[in-house]
DNA sequence: TAGTTAGCTGAAAACGATTTACATGTTAAC
DNA sequence: GTTAACATGTAAATCGTTTTCAGCTAACTA
């Protein structure tokens, strides 16, 4: 790997390197001529600027850095995909960070920025891995940033997601409609704003159409298969079971109706299992699920936008934005048994 | 963001930027003293070092780059997922180049080594994506690099797979075992190395076991659910019908499924299925899948651990490393029919 | 013709770390 | 008391770019 540098490229071109910089990076200041003299040799020989030459005195890294909690899941690798490619095509490179819900590792991905390794950064968890003065605003202390698909309980941070309460309250007045009257809740972890936010729907949808808010019928999952298999369980050992049950994410509803389908329960006969985040797989378990669409890549490209317009150097209006959902109803909700 | 630099915490700790520099990467040569101080106004003005400055002068990013076709695949993520974890606990952050199967994108991420963004690769496609002078030998040509789970023509890169020729081969033998005598294959692309030894286990399992092969029984997909669908409505029109059908990948195993039951097939007693991969959703369609295991941690643990032995400096031997895969029967498949 | 101007180009100073070579100070040995 | 050895610290070069500033040439204006 004999590596050429520019300094190699302007002696064969029998120019300065300032002028081989330029014909890199602003071609219209420089002739005709000199040009394509130095581009002829920049391709003979293969050139690439060295990135980091160039960062350090530009002081972009040109890399962003993703903080997520977990790129197995469906719906992260969608929104990342999208990610990935909004920021290649803008002259970015994105950064993975993986955190499984490690704080100390959120902290490691965002310390990337400080450290000149990334310029900003798309966070999708709820806590903010930096250390803050509450008496200062935020402004002035936080990275270019976007918060994608989770919520935190500030105004001051662009935010782009869905609205999880309208979401699921839509959800449930459907049920409703269908006539049903004990509906379940799966949640996630109570730790987790957007499963508190979708909390906030199911209660609000109840109650505005008069139905009982009943505390059994809510119980926190963890978001995977075997949590929806072990809180359908509970659920199924009630006196009054419920008729329909609500889960936060797709995968819980998959270990719900795996359950549900084990005890010989007819869905969505006996009981109608709906869903959270609709990912691909949700078409093609049986029954279909029915759940609520979140569009993966419509969120994954607003968060690279507003990132990018940050990194550009304008400004952008902290708070939330939201991401139109959509119910999908499939075959694993119907009307409540007559019984 | 005032930004500290690290002859700033060399005046306030009145030495040289020297020594501070050796206190973080050879503090073993700085007496305690020196070392308690300059720590002590380390931590107190929160000083990262730029990474960029670093890396200029040590010719190392500290960044590996992995090449995937598409994060959104389970089979991906799950390797990804491995690899990240990997390469942060050796220090090293992961760029992720999710190429959508394009050449140039290939290319472009390959890039980011010699610009030096990146110290070494992880490819997972069967392109090298790089010009290669066929007269000289790869090694030199090339930098630090691990071909993961999918195959090249070559034996002087280090690759990391399961044997496909061997899995494809249990598979079949199984359904043979099963008394299947007409098992169609529903294949991936055709330019795709480990879609072809997959074909080339099915035939050689066919051959052995002195059962005829039979080309309308192999039909190419391209890995999605939908190819799934149509690839299967080919098979049902044959006038001798499969028995069973091996799928390349669990998604098409899935759009197989679908069609089989929108038809009224009974799965497996009409007609077995089997796939390739074992998603985490193959455990939960109806049927659950029959399936070949990749071990998807492992895969990526390998590939990572190959990559950073030579970032070290030290010779990998080239040629390719067979992980163990596994043959998972559930659901889907059964004995043939008698008919 | 002289004076401006516009258009190109080059020299040199950053950017922020690491590392080599050297200087200083301290201790031990004789 | 001199010297050698060692421990510790410093100064300065270096990595590969970008960018400012100034200089040069050629063309245009008056």
């Amino acid at each position: 790997m004999a590596t050429v540098g520019i300094k190699d490229i302007a002696n064969l071109a029998k120019v300065s390197p300032a002028t081989v910089s330029r014909v890199l990076s602003s071609p219209e200041l420089v002739s005709k001529k000199t040009l394509n003299k130095v581009k002829k040799i920049i391709d003979e020989m293969g050139y690439r600027p060295n990135r980091m030459g160039a960062s350090l005195r530009t002081r972009k890294s040109g890399n962003i850095v993703a903080i997520i909690p977990d790129i197995t899941n469906p719906v992260n690798a969608g929104i990342i995909r999208a990610i990935e490619q909004g920021a290649q095509s803008a002259g970015y490179s994105v950064l993975l960070g993986d955190t499984q819900g490690l704080i100390e590792r959120e902290r490691h991905y965002a310390d990337l920025v400080t450290s000149g390794q990334a310029d900003g950064i798309l966070l999708f968890c709820s806590r903010l891995p930096f250390k803050i003065d509450p008496a200062l605003p935020l402004a002035g202390q936080i990275p270019p940033m976007v918060n994608g698909n989770e919520s935190m309980n500030t105004d001051e941070i662009v935010q782009v997601a869905v609205d999880n309460v309208a979401a699921a309250k839509a959800a449930i007045s459907y049920l409703i409609s269908q006539g049903h009257k004990r509906i379940a809740a799966i949640t996630g972890p109570d730790d987790i704003p957007s499963s508190n936010e979708r909390l906030q729907g199911y209660i609000e949808a109840l109650e505005e159409a008069g139905l009982s808010v009943d505390p059994n019928l809510q119980i926190a999952g963890t978001y995977t298969v075997d949590s929806g298999v072990s809180c359908a369980e509970s659920l199924l050992l009630l006196r009054k079971r419920p008729t329909a049950i609500f889960c936060f994410n797709d995968e819980m509803a998959i270990g719900v109706m795996k359950l549900l389908k084990k005890q010989g329960f007819l869905i969505p006969e006996d009981v109608s299992v709906m869903g959270f985040d609709d990912i691909h797989y949700a078409e093609y378990v049986t029954p279909a699920l029915s759940t609520v669409h979140q569009p993966l890549k419509e969120i994954g490209t607003t968060c690279i936008n507003l990132l990018l317009e940050q990194l550009r150097g304008n400004y952008v209006q902290p708070g939330r934005q939201f991401l139109p959902f959509e119910l999908k109803i499939r075959a694993s909700t119907g009307p409540a048994p007559s019984a």
